[in-house]
DNA sequence: CGACACATGTAACACGTTACATGATTTG
DNA sequence: CAAATCATGTAACGTGTTACATGTGTCG
């Protein structure tokens, strides 16, 4: 996935390692947690399947840059990714949902115990007044504040889901 | 994930491989598309680390039943996790947030093209229809019914997401 | 006879994820 | 001086995912 995500911003314009990691936070508005090293491997399996190739470009002082830019192959790969019909209704692997669900089929034979799970829930208001803040600094109209408000609306759906699923414990 | 699903469902009693995938499908109103063969891999693994373990069960004519349990240790990392803080807002990996959003970046360079990832939509339609009827199937206050109806609200919210994403790109 | 349920697995690979290693420059 | 920013990477592991191989019993 990530994989589409680099070959997407290169086709914008080549860029090093460090700076698709910028450019990586700034389209997702730090909705996607990114461990720096992932950039790293993603980015040399790409190279080692030739869908990018990389200049290295030297600096004084500073340790020299990779910078990478879209091979033929890599375009080609991307447009067929694009186009490809997307599959809708992926599964519900969020481990809050697997999590309720497992939870219940152990307190058939534990007896009950839970809250633990709920407890969490408080988390979810700073998560969405965070979420909230960095919509607003975000230029209306930018796909990265649609993708933000998708992400808001999602945790307002778990945090609903969390009172229903309280409720059918209680019942 | 599925390694948790797998401990949970044994929790409730020893099971062999085939019969857990039938559990799982169940569990999840066949929401998790499971290919059987990762059972199998999944449970190797778990019985590698020790939390379960199996026990040969002969059968005549029909191959040999493995049934799996699970071992103390395996009981104890079940209860661990189940009381572990669940990481709320996970990042929105869905293909179709990510295809949209790396679609518009390569528009910036590419010029409009778009619609083949809306085609997509009228599979949702589908969708949604197929896992009510697997709702309505399903015994009202079960907790896979929670989780179907989660599913349900989510394709609808991404149908909603879409018509806005669409909204937007026209503007 | 063909399809489907029953029942098991392996090999191979893709991908995500992190912990670690390295080192210079700039800024408070 | 300490911390952050710039800049690169590797080793290792966990997990998902699939394609393939194998064979019997049963039902239409």
């Amino acid at each position: 996935m990530l994989k589409y995500v680099l070959l997407g911003i290169l086709a914008e314009r080549p860029r090093h390692g460090y700076d698709l990691k910028a450019a990586v936070d700034a389209a997702f508005g730090g909705t996607w947690p990114l461990n720096i090293g992932q950039i790293y491997t993603t980015l040399g399996r790409l190279d080692r399947d030739g869908l990018v190739e990389c200049e290295i470009v030297e600096q004084e002082a500073l340790p020299d840059r990779k910078v990478y830019r879209l091979t033929a192959v890599g375009r080609k790969e991307l447009e067929r990714w694009l186009e490809e019909p997307t599959r809708l209704a992926p599964p519900l692997h969020d481990e809050i949902f697997v999590k309720v669900l497992v939870h219940d089929l152990v307190l058939s034979e534990a007896g009950p115990r839970v809250a633990t799970i709920t407890a969490a829930r408080h988390d979810l208001l700073g998560a969405m007044r965070s979420l909230g803040a960095r919509l607003d600094a975000e230029p209306a109209g930018s796909v990265t504040g649609l993708l933000l408000r998708a992400a808001i609306d999602r945790l307002a759906a778990t945090a609903d889901w969390l009172d229903d699923a309280e409720a059918h414990r209680r019942a």
